[in-house]
DNA sequence: TTAATAGTGTCTCTGAGACACTATCGT
DNA sequence: ACGATAGTGTCTCAGAGACACTATTAA
């Protein structure tokens, strides 16, 4: 018995389906809240949203109008989510080859106002410089960069604050215990910038005390010496670069102390 | 502008929809290879699948016939997928109030002959004696628990041979990075008896190791004593019995050693 | 007593953490 | 010389790993 009989009896309309499969993309990149000569950075992290336009490309009003969202869209059946949420990056951004991760299914009854619709959300890391080209588009009439500790207070379209929460939540461990970080660095980086990505989501005392952090990071399997190689950019004493490697972690909890 | 007017001028099938919202369900139990009495448990990890029966329930030949295939099925527009990988695990195996957890999203164009049809995949962790009750339905001709190490050879309906190879990759992580081994285990358990279920995925001598695995088992912060009590179903001299407790995990990749 | 599993005493080695110290450079 | 950041020397303490040893029970 072959699927193609198969298929002449099946009755494609015998359940109800979605009225929509789209894909969000929390866009979350670090700023650095100052930058003064020979000091070392001190960053912040911050999420990318679009305030939805009043009305539509074709003029009429807008669903969830003037509130602020999720960048995303409406997933075509030849793509998948993950697919659709790069190609939206890119659309609204203009940024492309970048760290882009499935986190999350929204599906609750109800969390659409135009009916049963079904979002994938992603998040993506953006080193800062590569936004600049960022624009708004049609359903978006503005585009903004706001630090995940006020993020929450603002008044956000659909159940984006569900989403955006669950998106900190995910960056928050993803920085920590994978090697993301470097997505947020450059190839070669000094001890302290990495100490600044890290703690805009820690105040751990490991990663927060210079010397601490200082000798550790020589010990870590995945982060190598580029030998030879300094820098000025974070003090007058010239300091050591430092890139990533990979490395098999292992994330065991029987493993040594947690 | 509110979104009463809003939805007034929406036009809910200015987009192409999906043909269906599907929940599958990767049940995995671990059953003792051998018992015997006075001796360390060995186990083995399995996983449920069902056989698709050759027709449907009203007589007509079935998509994917006679294949092996995850449980699963339709989601309901007044429930989550969760919801309903719930509800299918209560309908088809007859279990209820297990560990079921969300790990990925199945929508590669192609992947079902019936259409648009987006999987949401769960795993499920059931004790082997709660699905002593299993039976088929509809559609299922026979249901059956197979070792992961020789599922994949088998003939698999739709993509479910990459769910079930990304389902075992999942559970494997899950059991050496989080604690939900313990729901394989009963309440109290030995030290053996944790290192069977643990063995069942890794060959790590720090588990593997009797000596170093009943040191370890004492300084681990989420597992406790159970003070004076102790057991002799593994072994002649009795043994101390633990269970799991609550407890914070820092899995930070930048604290002490990986 | 023997066989099998459970558990301990003790040594070594490594690495984390703390503190005081030194190094380098622009101003 | 001073101030600011980068980096080291060294001590202590905890814990991992290895090995030999002891403990408990059924048969």
């Amino acid at each position: 018995m072959s699927n193609e009989q198969a298929m002449q009896h099946y009755d494609v309309t015998k359940y109800r389906t979605p009225d929509g499969y789209t894909s969000d993309i929390a866009v979350f990149t670090i700023v650095p809240v100052k930058v003064e000569e020979f000091k070392p950075p001190v960053m912040d992290l911050n999420i990318m949203l679009i305030r939805r336009s009043m009305t539509d490309s074709e003029g009429r009003p807008n669903i969830e109008a003037g509130k602020w969202a999720l960048p995303g869209g409406f997933v075509d059946p030849s793509e998948t989510a993950f697919d659709s949420a790069r190609r939206e990056l890119k659309e609204e951004t203009g940024v492309d080859r970048i760290h882009l991760e499935h986190f999350g299914v929204y599906d609750a009854p109800g969390r659409d106002p135009r009916g049963w619709i079904i979002s994938n959300a992603h998040y993506a890391i953006v080193p800062e410089h590569k936004l600049s080209q960022r624009q708004a588009n049609d359903d978006a009439s503005e585009v903004e960069l706001f630090p995940v500790q006020r993020v929450l207070s603002l008044d956000l379209a659909f159940d984006h604050a569900r989403i955006i929460r669950d998106a900190i939540r995910v960056i928050e461990r993803k920085l920590l215990e994978t090697t993301v970080a470097k997505e947020f660095l450059p190839e070669e980086f000094t001890y302290s910038e990495l100490q600044a990505v890290l703690l805009t989501v820690t105040n751990d005392s490991a990663i927060a005390l210079d010397s601490a952090f200082r000798r550790k990071i020589k010990s870590l399997p995945f982060i190598e010496e580029v030998k030879g190689k300094t820098t000025t950019r974070t003090s007058k004493r010239p300091t050591q670069l430092y890139r990533f490697v990979d490395a098999e972690l292992n994330k065991s909890i029987y493993h040594s102390k947690i």
